[in-house]
DNA sequence: TCAACTAATCGAAATGTTTCGATGGGTTTA
DNA sequence: TAAACCCATCGAAACATTTCGATTAGTTGA
């Protein structure tokens, strides 16, 4: 994992919101546009534009379904990460 | 690890330049505060300045010695980040 | 086809981060 | 004590991020 994506990952992951969504992710395999708004409480563009600052990361995959978007995480980026972080600590 | 920790380290390493900062203390024990500035090339003001928000987030420890001050790594702060990670993925 | 729905994009305001030059505080050395 | 040294802090400029309202594009269902 190079480390520029690292940083890149690490900025992702530096705002509570993004988090929160990545966090949620883990413990429910999938979540819905509408879902991630819920459980933020942001306005829709603005949930738009987190979702895109993790699926650039690589941290998240979006999946349009008809009209509506699904979200999932990705583990092994996820564990990449906590793979170069154990290796330097 | 609580998320907010979680959110300011990331945060904390979300910089190419504190990451290198990390990435040189992973691999050296210790630096002075001007091989940083050497390493990175930015002013000395700029450089406390990283050095405060490595160090506010846990991840480096930094030592008053005389009229010097020498950073270290928090291998632990860094190895809880690590765990942390990876319990999601 | 038309109306309703969902999310992406645009534009702009507010906020936060990064950076440097200048200054200040504490420490060493002459 | 005085001069030199090292770093922290201040103030301000440049830049990036976050946020929302408005608009646009694409999809579904009547």
């Amino acid at each position: 994992m190079d480390t520029q994506l690292v940083a890149k990952s690490a900025g992702a992951l530096a705002d509570k919101y993004r988090l929160n969504i990545v966090l949620a992710l883990s413990q429910q395999d999938q979540l819905a546009f509408a879902e991630v708004q819920e459980l933020t409480g942001l306005s829709q563009p603005c949930v738009s534009h987190h979702l895109k600052i993790l699926a650039d990361s690589g941290l998240v995959q979006t999946q349009k379904c008809g009209r509506c978007v699904n979200i999932t995480l990705n583990r092994e980026a996820l564990r990449g990460l906590a793979s170069f972080f154990d290796t330097l600590g």
